[in-house]
DNA sequence: CGCGAGCATTGACGCTGGTCAATCCTCACC
DNA sequence: GGTGAGGATTGACCAGCGTCAATGCTCGCG
């Protein structure tokens, strides 16, 4: 993905934008994506960093660019679960309400498309054929929430962790990542995006639990371990198998499940 | 509640709705207001009863009248996992869908305010201030969907159910239940609105448990014992306690946490 | 009144998975 | 190359909770 073209600062315009043909500005007219165009502007997080803090009165709302944004929910205890992933395109913030019931934090460096939310309430406003687009997009969202709360009381820990593994390798098919090039391999590729912590707080588990599973897809040759964040899928069957599912076009898990090719390897 | 306003194919008008002050016809205009009751129309099932399958393509959406209704997800043991209790005056259905994702059945006797999903859509693209509303209500129950997700990931069996019984302490608060009269009683009465086997999917757990942490409960006097679906809450502080909560305004859960005027105690 | 169905409760048992702690690996920085 | 910090892995332990099975309770029906 060429990075000069999105520089914070720069003189950008939407249609040049990598993820314009997924976000919400899919639907904008010429006239919307001129003044959203206007609106926005770039911003850099990186990992680490948190960009709207639970209770805030943020006014900031946008869309990933690059990078992913965990969605976190802080309990009592101080541990941090998360409620939802980001990924490229994904919409981010909350449109018409004054406090952040989440936390949006930067799971890897993350570029982002900002607006200030109370000028894009007001955009939304004057183009109800927007705001149509931003229902649609929240109804499918919790339609995947409730799928994915679902699956994190129902299934087994291996089972979540198989099922996350199978939308990450065909999410990670497209991708022609360095190592699948070196071994000359035909078989998919597993990229964790982000770090086992993450990944387990989001699988509603431990990095030990985790990681315990990981070494038994290991042991049983689904998986093949490349380097720490990358896999090779030798046993596709097997891996559903372990899901729960048995047919592949069951699994699905929150939004992951969509195909996106704004997605890239980095992290 | 007076039925006989309500009863099916009665000639009724929606300013004399039970709910019209909590549902999305709250923010109506008059003349969208008589167009809605125009394309609506009351369906009574009984407990049980399937409203929408999943997988159906139901023309079929509204507003629950009265009794409460179980949004369901079929995993493939055939284990039902409940990923939402719709109260009176709740929207179901799903607008801008043709398969229905999840299962709506009556978890008591309910009575619905129907229409037709595409009439409704229709009517959606003709006032777009009703599509706001709806959009506003959408996103508050994604909010509270997450934020119930977290809470069942991330808290005991004990934790959560301690958790619904103050929701539902709070809710059942201006019930003048015929238990709290006849013994008259100060203390809060929680009314368990359906069985336990529903409680226990919709907090991911079993039957047993939930018998066993209720049971705990009752032990240590936290609780008492009025009939089945009726408990005496005898020590609000305690409960709070055992939620894992330290301050009472942070103990919420999903769209239950609301005070909602149009609940009636039946079931 | 007895019967049976369905639901709630209780008990016994075993396993998944969380916790604590130690070790190892990776990588950035000196 | 050495060093230290953060992350990943592995091991040991055991508590919470799901499962299976038995019992008790309530209610509607013959």
């Amino acid at each position: 993905m060429n990075d000069a073209v999105f520089s914070p600062g720069s003189c950008w315009k939407c249609d040049q934008c990598a993820i314009n043909h997924r976000s919400i500005c899919r639907g904008a007219s010429e006239e919307a994506l001129r003044e959203l165009g206007r609106l926005s502007h770039l911003r850099r997080f990186e990992k680490g960093q948190v960009i709207i803090a639970q209770g805030d009165e943020a006014d900031l709302v946008g869309n990933v660019i690059s990078g992913i944004v965990k969605l976190t929910n802080m309990s009592m205890g101080g541990h941090q679960n998360i409620v939802g992933l980001l990924f490229p395109s994904d919409f981010f913030g909350r449109a018409y309400a004054d406090l952040a019931r989440f936390s949006y934090e930067a799971a890897t460096d993350v570029t982002l498309c900002c607006m200030s939310r109370h000028a894009f309430e007001n955009f939304l406003g004057r183009h109800p054929d927007m705001e149509h687009e931003i229902l649609l997009s929240t109804l499918d969202e919790l339609d995947a929430t409730r799928e994915w709360a679902a699956m994190n009381s129902s299934h087994t820990t291996m089972q979540r962790v198989a099922t996350f593994f199978f939308i990450l390798s065909r999410r990670s098919d497209h991708v022609f990542c360095d190592a699948q090039k070196r071994h000359r391999m035909t078989n998919p590729v597993i990229a964790l995006p982000i770090g086992r912590r993450d990944i387990a707080a989001y699988l509603g588990t431990t990095p030990e639990t985790l990681s315990r599973n990981i070494q038994t897809l290991v042991r049983k040759h689904v998986i093949r371990p490349i380097d720490t964040n990358h896999f090779e899928l030798t046993d596709t069957k097997g891996l559903i198998e372990h899901s729960g599912e048995t047919r592949e076009d069951l699994v699905s898990m929150s939004r992951a499940d969509r195909p996106n090719e704004g997605f890239t390897d980095q992290a």
